[in-house]
DNA sequence: ATCAAAACTTACCGATTGGTAGAATGCTGT
DNA sequence: ACAGCATTCTACCAATCGGTAAGTTTTGAT
């Protein structure tokens, strides 16, 4: 029946498939860029040749779209996981934000968030565009209910979900060079900014020892 | 003669110099990307041939790398001719996002923002990290001086740092298509983000009239 | 064992593109 | 007019890369 057959040789731990060539490719495209990876470097790092990988995916900007929905649909799985339509506009962003932190910052979430449209075909880019406006949607809706409920005090929500969405977005393309730092940092100082500010005018009770913060 | 007398920004129309070549190579890379931009296509919306670019560049990345040189140059420039080392570190913050704006958005800066380190060849790729972390450094050395003045209030400034130039960075990706919506907008709204945050439940006492009454 | 489909390889194509050689044209001072 | 340099053009090369044709090996059902 199931025949793993692993004499085959290197760290191969499996046959060839859309998701070994997906996990490699992502992860060339994320160190090198989607232009700077070609087919032959992802073959390489399977092991295999070029024909290879187009028996399983029809282009190269197939994988990276394969990626790309991957990203998004973990994505809407884990927002899908945490039902909390009941809670405060705030709440739900912080949610949202930490969700979207852990697809971006891994390997597929890459291909989601640093895709430049220029590279690709007018049917990919219309998929990708479709992702990532459902994607900002979403927050725009989050923010647009705490102004609503009083938890959210902004101005124009469009602006805002700029400023939110670069600060995570650029934390994608740096995160992978910063590996001491960790997601949980991340989040948490993003999202105290977001939420506080960083002015030292206006004391909210949030005092404490003046401590030499450690430079 | 002249090694580094390129930066009079002069228009002259009808003869070709490193500035119109800059200016019209800028244009397309921001438009398209520097990797999806030909020597070819930048001639031809010279009017010219492609030889004729290389009699006044060595190389395509000479010219990206000269865009950036210009557009770090306007900054420091812009820096220079306000003096506020007296001032706060929230204050100098104010100024320096400004004009960081005010650079990254225009044609020039957005060279200096978004290229890909992986294009450039390690010579280049040098240059572009000495600039964009003197950027980073003085970023960070002013938000330093805000949290001992007191004039800002934050955790690790590192990380503020990149959730700033991430707010920032992205901006000047996505503002080219949203023309409708002015830097002064941006950097307006930003900055309320950035200093005040967006949290509806606590109230900081900056005199707001009561938002939003709480549930 | 047999055979057909699946999976993969070798060898190649065609288009793009950064860059160059060398000829042609323009410009400037004398 | 002419020398001589500056500038731009025509024509081309070499390398890269996405993708394909056609053949070869592996797999699995019968």
């Amino acid at each position: 029946m199931d025949k793993k057959t692993a004499q085959r040789s290197k760290h191969v731990r499996g046959t060839l498939n859309t998701s070994r060539i997906m996990e490699a490719a992502s992860e060339l495209f994320y160190l090198n860029g989607y232009q700077n990876t070609s087919m032959d470097d992802v073959a390489a790092s399977l092991s295999v040749t070029k024909p290879a990988l187009y028996y399983h995916f029809k282009s190269k900007e197939a994988i990276l779209l394969a990626c790309v929905q991957d990203a998004f649909d973990r994505f809407q799985g884990l927002m899908q996981a945490q039902a909390l339509s009941a809670a405060s506009g705030r709440d739900r962003l912080c949610v949202f934000l930490k969700n979207y932190l852990v697809i971006t910052t891994g390997n597929f979430g890459i291909s989601l968030v640093l895709s430049e449209p220029h590279v690709l075909s007018p049917e990919g880019r219309k998929l990708y565009v479709r992702y990532r406006n459902s994607i900002n949607r979403q927050l725009m809706q989050i923010l647009t209910q705490g102004i609503s409920d009083g938890s959210v005090r902004t101005g124009d929500p469009t602006l805002t979900s700029y400023a939110i969405f670069g600060m995570f977005n650029w934390a994608a393309k740096w995160s992978p060079d910063k590996p001491e730092i960790s997601n949980d940092e991340i989040f948490e100082h993003f999202m105290s900014v977001i939420l506080s500010g960083i002015d030292g005018d206006t004391r909210p009770e949030q005092e404490g020892p003046k401590s030499g913060a450690a430079p």
